[in-house]
DNA sequence: CGAGCGCTTGACCGGCGTCAACACCCGTGG
DNA sequence: CCACGGGTGTTGACGCCGGTCAAGCGCTCG
């Protein structure tokens, strides 16, 4: 196994009015007048690759907004293995539950080096009954969440090895550049597919033999989607 | 395939302050101070086995919460097979997503007669931003559902056949009898399972064979849960 | 340059899918 | 009341996909 790491760095504090993806994050439509309503900073840090943002059961001080890189939400099965339920990109928010709770419902990490802003909960319980604007943001939040959750289970875990790892390329296409596409370590991708790791590698050897995928580095992470259509029918 | 009935019945408006399960349900903490803001009558509804309470992508006119039976929440796959991505039960809220996008992600079936009562969405949207405690209310249902969905996910499609139908077994158990279970049609239950239906029934003979359950009727659904543990370890 | 980790590939086997026959329940109609 | 038929659950035989075990390779980093 993996060493775990909670080595975050603290980056400074973040001024969300001037946030480089803030059309994507909670804080979209707030309006300067809601800006005066937070009164304790926000933190912005970096984990590194495979270190823990939080485990599963823990006490939450707040939720994050993630600016780059991905993670991903781990739940321990009865059995102790471990089941990858979803991965965040970009925008997404982590640990929204703890919201509701005030802790957090699985464990969340670094799938790489990530940049994160932590907004205590405090600002939040505050801002959403102040702001109607954030209260629909975190609705869209919400939404968006559970949506993510029932695609993981109704897209990437059904049907064939083959469609799986298809699906997951497919899933995990670039934002900007679609044509690329990132996958992750083969235990990993089995985690999150209920598939082994031999079986992950074996399809993924396949559908580049077949010319539907095309390496773009030795470390089998970034792939080139060279036949789409290979991919989404299967 | 079973034949599409969209029969509901109009059983009449709901005295939410008088309900049976509310304290359950979305509007357990509310006061008469928030009662008096429901300007919109919350109609009861029932639905008979099989029905359909709304369909993916349909515009949405309110949410429900299921006040008798179970329903299906079911997502047509890129391949045209239909999987169930979990049941809801008594308490649950049906169609959260509705208020962030008054459109419904999934579809929901009534898995047998079930009697709801909607809520129209004007009325939460209204009700959200003046009482605190619908807030609230709110904010744990979304988290239930969430936690709910990662559960099925992580819970009851990883693992082998055995697992995954021990597993069903467990969770359908009753809030009030736990020593009884409710399952469902077999080939529901496999597309719960990510399993097929022969499969399915191979692994409740051999649990039924094996002791850890004995059968309550004739036609599958109910069952005694004689041997837990058995059920538990797998 | 060597050690170690992760990815790939092969051989083999077992669990689950497939196809098919049969049993049982229940509603329908004679 | 019973005969019939369709729908659903069960069971069996068989084959294939994916799991298991193991060896080998290549990248990366010390």
């Amino acid at each position: 196994m993996i060493p775990i790491h909670i080595d975050s760095t603290w980056k400074g504090t973040s001024d969300c009015r001037s946030c480089g993806i803030r059309d994507m994050v909670l804080f979209a439509d707030l309006d300067e007048q809601d800006f005066a309503e937070i009164h304790t900073p926000i933190d912005d840090l970096a984990f590194s690759s495979g270190s823990v943002l939080y485990t599963e059961g823990q006490q939450a001080v707040g939720l994050f907004t993630l600016r780059k890189g991905m993670v991903k939400l781990v739940r321990s099965t009865a059995d102790g293995r471990e089941r990858i339920v979803r991965v965040l990109r970009v925008g997404d928010v982590i640990g929204l539950e703890a919201l509701a709770t005030a802790r957090y419902d699985s464990e969340a990490i670094a799938l790489m080096d990530v940049s994160v802003c932590r907004i205590p909960l405090g600002v939040l319980h505050h801002l959403s009954s102040q702001s109607p604007r954030l209260h629909k943001q975190l609705m869209q939040k919400w939404q968006h969440a559970l949506k993510d959750a029932d695609d993981w289970l109704a897209d990437l875990n059904f049907g064939s090895a083959r469609q799986r790892v298809a699906g997951l390329a497919l899933k995990m296409r670039d934002a900007d550049k679609p044509q690329f596409t990132s996958l992750f370590a083969r235990e990993d991708m089995g985690a999150m597919l209920d598939l082994k790791l031999e079986t992950v590698s074996r399809e993924i050897s396949a559908l580049v033999r077949e010319g539907a995928l095309k390496p773009c580095d030795k470390q089998g992470r970034r792939y080139e989607i060279s036949d789409e259509s290979m991919l989404s029918e299967v």
